[in-house]
Parts: structure tokens; C-alpha cells; sequence
DNA sequence: GTCTATAATGAGATAGAC
DNA sequence: GTCTATCTCATTATAGAC
């Protein structure tokens, strides 16, 4: 343990300050990048906002893109473990026997609560991360980094969502998850639309909403 | 009408030559804008698209921010007639009295239908334009833009949808809107995504499945 | 790890000749 | 209407001191 290191490994673990600045960067990268888009959010600007040189934006982040990907995925896996533990709840308490299927609601509820959750209650750095979710999605030139961040869970669930409706077709169901992923993500970025119209709505009403619109329209 | 004119006033009609550059330019900046957004396209490289110089996008488009206005404007007028037109169609045919109402089925129909085939079968400008719009929609910064462009139609058919479903609160068909919108654009977002998996499906079918998912939607 | 300083490039806009 | 040339400013990235 005390040989030298090769010149790309870490020769010791980063500081607390160093984590801490980092995260600034981080934050302020995910506010920018979600507020403007990849690239009406400049690195000066996120440097700014974050209190530092935009020296240290490069030296944390990397290139511009590496930086967008890392912001990308930093939540992405906390996103997926509350999918996954909201659908792996819902299946022990159903827990009749391990194979029978999910009834779709709850298997939706599943999926779009916590994101809804996250992005509406979880203050405004989840809520900046909808937003920049929205971009990656919408956006081909992200395709790869999207693919890699929520494909998996998203297989996941397009397997429960097949064993919930078994006399489905497999690739409608591929397309009604997309208008419904599309219909999730219009809450971040058109809220003011839907609040401006039907007053003072609390998260849980506009997941019963999109609930009630998505689930019917999986079953048509 | 021979007294000199004001100097913001058109001295006299532009020439066919410069009606086709300015095309070639407008068509050029939907292209980019739709690719790489607002910032990510840079007024040389429209230029260059377009086979003319710098100078000659300011000169027909204005500013930056000008020119991807008018842009969006340019096809919204078509397309609102478009669907404007299929409503008046559909009442026409139904006939029976004036004010009886149009089934819910039909009224999304109109208003998708127009959108899906242009941007589908209307060639490389329409599909351009389609992308364009989801920027426009997805970002806050053009909210002006798409009140001026998409809400007076939009209206309309909320008017219908509400007469469709007399019992329904307006409030839960405005954001049921929003969502279909939302799926619609995804259409043009994420196309790859959904023919990657329900292969070489027809205009005509993607309707219908997006159809079939929204009206339940709306019905739930 | 953090900062200053700067390199290298590209941006949007416009003046003025033709 | 079109083009050349140029102004002014902001961009990403990096070298090197501390």
C-alpha cells in the first residue's frame, strides 16, 4: 500500500471541502443546464453560481459534455432506486404469491410518484432536475446518456406493465409508456400551464390525474 | 398614392429572387433551430446552410431572437387553418343541428390528425417544424411566442372538448390538453424510440394509437 | 484544490461598397 | 438585395503559480 500509484488513479480520497465545492459546481450546473439547455448555460455562468473559477468547473467536471452527463446521472440512480423500491413495496404487500402480476394502476403509481414526489417536494434542485430531464429527453443528442441512465428501470417496468395487461400488445404498450413519460415530464416543464388553469393543485392531485389519463389510456 | 412613402414603409414589393432567398434562409434557421435549439444554432451556420452570407440572415430575419419567431410563426398560421378547417369539415358533415355537440373521438381527431401528417408525410421542413415546436412548448422563454401562435386555436378545441364532455370539470380538460400535447410532440421527440420497438408503423396508425390513448384519457 | 491569466475560437451584429 | 470586412464580446479550455 505505500508503492507509488499510477499518475491516473487517486492517490487519496478527496477532502470534505473538496466534496462540498464539487457539489456546488454540480448544483449550479443542474440549475443552469435545466434553466437555458446545454448550451445557453455557459460554464462562466455555472462557475458564478457556484461561487468559484470557472477553473475549478473544468477541473471537477471535466469537458462541458462530461459535465452535463455527470449532472445527468448523478440523481439518476436515486431516481431508480425509488422506482424500484416503491414497485419492490407494492409487490411484498400484494405478496399473495411472488408471480402473480401487479394490478397497472399501482404499477404506474410506482413509477411516476416518486418523480413527481422528487420534483414538485423535493426542493428546487429536484425540482431543476425534472427540467433537465425534459431536455435529455427531448433531445436525440442525448439519446446515449438517457438510454443509459433510465433504460434498465425502464424495462423493468414495461415487463410489469406487460404482465399487468397480458393480452396486450407489446409494442403498443412501448408507445403508450413514451406519450405517458412525455404527459410526466410536461409537469415540469408546462406546470405553469396546468396550475395557471386549475388552481393550487397538490402533487398527489396531479398524480391522480395523470394517473387517471394514463392508465386509461394503457388499457385502450 | 405616388407621394414619397414614410422610410419604414416598403418602397415597393420585394423581388421573386429575394422572396426565394429569404425562404431558402427561414427554411435553413427551422432546420438548425430544430436540431440544436435556439443557442445551439449560430446565425453562420444558417447562413451557410442557407448558401448565403452572415449578413443576409439579419437583414431578412432581424435579430436572433426575431428570426425564431418568425419562424415558428410561419407554419403556425398554416397549421392552425388546417385544423380549423377539419373541425368545420366534421361539423359540416354531422350537420344534424348547429350546436349539437361533436363526439370527443372526433374533435382530437381534428386537432391531431393535421399536426401528425404534416409532420410526418409533409417532407423535411414540416418534420423540422414539428421539433421546432417542442423546443417552443418545452421552454418557458417562448411562452409569448406560443400564446401568440397556438393558444386561439387551442381554445377552440378546449370549447369542443368541453361541449364533448358536458359533465367534465374545465379544469381537468385543460391539463388532460396539456398531456396530449405533450404525447403529440412526443411523436416528433422520440419517434425512434417508439418505431424502434412497434416497427414501420403508418401515419395513420400512430394517430390512432395516440388517439385511442388521449380520448380514454380524457374520458377517465 | 484553488486561483490568475490567457490562449484560441466563434459568436451576433453592422457599416458601407456595389 | 447582396456581399466584404470588421467590431465587440463571450465562449471553452488550459498552463502554471500558490
Amino acid at each position: 500500500m505505500t508503492e507509488k500509484l499510477h499518475k491516473n488513479q487517486r492517490q487519496r480520497a478527496p477532502s470534505q471541502r473538496s466534496l462540498a465545492t464539487r457539489d456546488r459546481i454540480f448544483d449550479a450546473a443542474e440549475q443552469l443546464f435545466a434553466d437555458r439547455g446545454f448550451e445557453g448555460a455557459s460554464i462562466r455562468d455555472i462557475a458564478r453560481a457556484a461561487g468559484v473559477q470557472g477553473a475549478l468547473v473544468s477541473h471537477h467536471g471535466g469537458s462541458k459534455e462530461a459535465l452535463f452527463a455527470t449532472v445527468v446521472a448523478r440523481r439518476a440512480e436515486e431516481l431508480s432506486t425509488l422506482r424500484l423500491q416503491a414497485l419492490a413495496a407494492a409487490k411484498a404487500q400484494a405478496q399473495s404469491d411472488a408471480e402473480s402480476a401487479l394490478p397497472l394502476r399501482q404499477v404506474l403509481h410506482c413509477f411516476l410518484a416518486p418523480f413527481i414526489h422528487q420534483t414538485l417536494h423535493g426542493g428546487a434542485n429536484w425540482s431543476a432536475y425534472g427540467r433537465l430531464i425534459a431536455h435529455v429527453s427531448s433531445n436525440p443528442r442525448w439519446q446515449q446518456i438517457a438510454q443509459r441512465c433510465f433504460d434498465p428501470t425502464a424495462r423493468v417496468f414495461l415487463e410489469e406493465i406487460a404482465k399487468a395487461l397480458p393480452e396486450a400488445d407489446t409494442q403498443k404498450i412501448s408507445a403508450c409508456f413514451v406519450f405517458m413519460v412525455s404527459a410526466m415530464l410536461s409537469l415540469c416543464t408546462s406546470r405553469w400551464r396546468i396550475v395557471g388553469l386549475s388552481q393550487a393543485e397538490t402533487a398527489e392531485d396531479l398524480t391522480a390525474e395523470l394517473l387517471d389519463f394514463c392508465e386509461a389510456g394503457f388499457r385502450a
